[in-house]
DNA sequence: AAAGCGTGGAG
DNA sequence: TCTCCAAGCTT
């Protein structure tokens, strides 16, 4: 029945599973890359690892791991620590969404499971941000149970082994689950991963690396880099867009919080938003933080531009220096909103294209806060 | 089911 | 500069 569903079953005999799996783990074990998260056999660092990892590249999320484990060592600590502090340790690392996941699921992890990562595929599956891939790594690398975890790079090793142009999800984790050695199912796992990182890239594939090139047919039709079928990509949009840096007469920034679910969740901002047809990129700014919270602004010199894409929009954001000059900030969202002092903007998690104009601010002159008489 | 959701490195 | 896409999940 299984059987029979997938499409290449002359490749399935007992004696090529067992080369392919046995020549790919006997590669994963001379060159695997050293990574923080190596050798690790505490569940809960596996778990935070795998949520760093989601979309993420190794090299980007390998710093974040180390500092997120010190300042949260346990799920315990993760599970009583404050959305704002896990936010911060966060920033710079993107969909801010998996952060808040995380905080959930280690609150759920306390009161239903003892504080102990719950060690089934289908528990780990239930939790927030925990999907198909995470729940299958997990299992399998905390775990050592026999399932897969099918992501980019194991896609793209698959899909070319075994020629597939049309492969979903399902049998892709069937594929996988049939070369599981039961022995090691998180080393081979993480193996697949690996190759498809270092040799079977997506771009210029080192087939001559390649521990399993000899049995891949993608490699055999001469041009590996046809597999997997992408979809087309949409263009994505841009906008500009001007926030006010509003400073009061102490010299302190005007800051809130964006909705928690909404993009960039959680963080704080400057006001601000997209300008208008016909509208100055002033006139945006003005509107915008009138809008926002209810005060006029002076808007004055421009502080920065910064162009930034984000995940399925581009913007180029333009910052001016503001000054109050009617009414007091109440946010027209109901947000929290707070004047801060320069030198407390690390107290904040801000995105990526706010903080670097803060960051320019921070540098300008004329920006020395008055010392309180 | 398709769209929303960040950021940075590579080419 | 621009495109691609990375240890995916949620709604």
């Amino acid at each position: 029945m299984l059987r029979s569903s997938v499409p290449f079953r002359m490749d399935l005999t007992h004696a090529h599973i067992d080369s392919f799996r046995s020549a790919l783990l006997r590669w994963f074990d001379a060159h695997q890359r050293a990574l923080p998260w190596r050798h690790v056999a505490d569940p809960y660092a596996i778990w935070v690892s795998e949520v760093m990892l989601q979309q993420t590249r190794t090299d980007q999320a390998a710093p974040y791991y180390t500092r997120f484990l010190e300042a949260f060592p346990t799920v315990f600590a993760l599970a009583a620590a404050d959305l704002d502090a896990i936010l911060r340790c966060w920033e710079g690392l993107g969909y801010y969404a998996r952060a808040r996941h995380l905080h959930q699921a280690a609150q759920a992890i306390v009161r239903d499971h003892g504080g102990r990562l719950p060690a089934s595929y289908e528990a780990l599956r239930a939790l927030p941000g925990v999907g198909p891939y995470t729940a299958g790594a997990i299992a399998s690398i905390a775990f050592g149970l026999p399932h897969p975890a099918i992501d980019g790079n194991a896609r793209r090793v698959l899909t070319r082994y075994f020629a597939l142009h049309e492969a979903t999800d399902r049998h892709l984790r069937r594929l996988a689950s049939r070369h599981l050695p039961h022995a090691r199912p998180g080393d081979f796992n993480q193996a697949l991963m690996e190759l498809g990182a270092v040799i079977c890239t997506p771009a210029a594939p080192a087939c001559g690396k390649c521990p399993v090139h000899e049995g891949c047919k993608a490699h055999a039709e001469g041009n590996p880099e046809r597999y997997p079928t992408r979809k087309a990509r949409k263009k994505v949009p841009h906008y500009d867009v001007a926030a006010g840096a509003v400073f009061d007469s102490a010299g302190r920034l005007l800051i809130q919080r964006r909705p928690r679910e909404a993009l960039l969740g959680g963080l704080w901002e400057l006001p601000g938003g997209k300008r208008r047809q016909g509208e100055s990129l002033r006139e945006t700014c003005q509107r915008e933080v009138q809008e926002e919270l209810g005060i006029v602004v002076s808007v004055n010199e421009l502080i920065d531009r910064v162009r930034h894409a984000y995940s399925h929009f581009r913007i180029t954001l333009y910052a001016f220096r503001c000054h109050v000059v009617a009414g007091t900030p109440v946010s027209a969202q109901q947000l929290p909103v707070r004047w801060v002092a320069l030198s407390d903007l690390a107290d904040y998690a801000f995105p990526r294209a706010n903080r670097r104009i803060l960051d320019a601010l921070v540098q300008a002159p004329g920006n020395i806060t008055p010392r309180k008489p």
